[in-house]
Formats: C-alpha cells, structure tokens, sequence
DNA sequence: CTTATTGCAAACGGTTTGCAGCATT
DNA sequence: AATGCTGCAAACCGTTTGCAATAAG
C-alpha cells in the first residue's frame, strides 16, 4: 500500500492524514511480525525524527479504533501490535516472545463446523482464535 | 482440596508450606472465575489481614514456577490467574475481563487430529488453546 | 540452626493524560 | 478559520525488587 493510498484509508475512517498517522500505519504494515510500541517508534523515527512516544500510542490507539489495527497479548508485559486484520491463529514459541501467524482455511472450516454443531446457549460467537504453544525443533531458527 | 492436601501438595512441589501460600491456593482453588492479584489480595486478607500485595505476587510466582498456577492475558492490563490447570479453552466474553473456561473433549480430539494430520514443519505443538469471542444474547447475563 | 519467605517502601516500566501550540481539512 | 492532532512532561498503576526481620524444615 504506497502513501495515497494510506491517506485514502485514513480518510475513509475519519482520521486526519498527518504525517504521523500515514508513517505508523506505514510501519504496521510493512513489519510481518508483531511490533511493540517502541518498535514502531524506531522504525518511524527514521522518517519523522522529532515524532514522541505518546504520539504513537496515541495514533496506535486511533488506528484500533477504527479497526486497522488490534493488539496481541504476549506472556511478557509489552502489548504488540498487528496491522493483519484477516482471520488467522498465532504461534507462540518458546517462553518469548516471538509470535508467527497461522493461516488455514481449512481449519477455520472444522471450527466454524463445529461451532454450528456445538453453539453455546446464548452465547453469539463473534471470533474464533487459536493460539498454539510450542518450540523449534531440529536446531531450526534456534541461532538468533 | 482441605488444608492439609494443600500443604502437601505445596511440599511436593518443594515450596514450604507458610500460612501466606496455603491462603492463596486455596484462594486460587476456590475461585471458578480468573482472579487478579488484587483480587486474591482481599480474599486472602480476610484470613491473613497483615498480608502484603507483593507476598500474593511473590506467592502467585512460585505457584506458576511449580506450575500449580499459570496466566490469563486479558485485553485490559491486569494479569488473572488460573489453578485450573487440565486442558480448556476460554471465552472472552463482550470487550471487558469476563472469561469463562470452555471445556470439551470432542473439540480437543479434533484439533489433536488436525494437528498431527498437518503438522507445523520443525514445530513442537505444547498446548493448543482457543480464544473464543464473542457476546452474551437474549438478556442473559446482562445485569450484573 | 539454616535457609527460604515475608512485608515494607521504594523503584520500575509500559502506557496514559493534560494541555499549549500547530497542522490538516 | 475551526477542529483535531502532536509532543512534552508529568502522572499512573500494575508489578518487581532490595533488604531486614521472621518463620519453616
């Protein structure tokens, strides 16, 4: 998504298109993983030299708001942020941090299925989301 | 679980068994919800008045480290707390803390099944764990 | 008697807030 | 020109820590 058509997003969703804005969604979607705050504040930073903390948290905040942008829970106390919005699961390696997204339509299928077979007395379900623990095996990423 | 099965339970874990982390198992043990820290905090000071916040941090760390306990992450950023520790899924329940466990072997079969049908290549699979959202219908559960 | 645990108070760190100045529409 | 946004610094709040006093094995 090139910076037209960032400011085009931000405008349908009420949001003024500043600088800080159109950079923070920028960033979001340009990191595949799952930044903190600060990451993001670095890698805006670069563009936007005087740009504060609190302006990130503050655009982030918008940014979720209006459904661009939701937050990830890890075991550690940093919220992350993810800018892929499109139904999908989340692995979590090791004790960290680290955090890889899991597509399978598949999947998503034998959920939904079972959840129409099994729906939850008055209960509306509005997400189904799986998060799966684990760890590398086989000396695979374990170098870093 | 009587007081006495809690302190043996605390001494095969290896921790010793002072009147602080009795109370805060049993706490932990009788509560069906997810309490905060706070939350046992004031449950605990009924029986133990000169009990301090962090002895229920502390506590609360050494029951996860024994794995008697383990974490919830919530929306919000209060850490809960978890003594129910065989295989459930939760249900996070309108945007607020409400979480309620979801129990049901056929579902865990299915996902054990779909896992070893599509393992994660160089991935070790620990615990698979759904995160159900959604809100309350029909007037249930609404004037709390 | 030894070692671990408690409780206090102070520190910590990620996040939020109030507000004056400024940029966007 | 009007409104909403930024950036600063200070506040916030859940959690952690250092340490002297105390209790468990």
């Amino acid at each position: 998504m090139n910076i037209e058509e960032i400011k085009n997003k931000l405008s349908q969703h009420g949001l003024k298109a500043t600088i800080q804005r159109i950079q923070v969604y920028s960033a979001m979607l340009k990191t595949k993983s799952h930044p903190t705050a600060e990451d993001i504040y670095s890698m805006v930073k670069a563009e936007i030299p005087s740009i504060s903390l609190s302006t990130i948290y503050n655009t982030l905040d918008s940014l979720i708001e209006k459904n661009l942008v939701s937050t990830v829970k890890t075991d550690s106390d940093v919220t992350r942020y993810d800018a892929f919005l499109d139904s999908h699961h989340h692995i979590y390696v090791g004790g960290g941090d680290e955090i890889i997204d899991y597509y399978s339509q598949e999947l998503d299928d034998l959920l939904n299925d079972f959840f129409k077979k099994n729906s939850i007395p008055n209960f509306e379900i509005k997400e189904i989301k799986l998060q799966l623990k684990g760890d590398y095996v086989n000396n695979q990423k374990e170098n870093n």
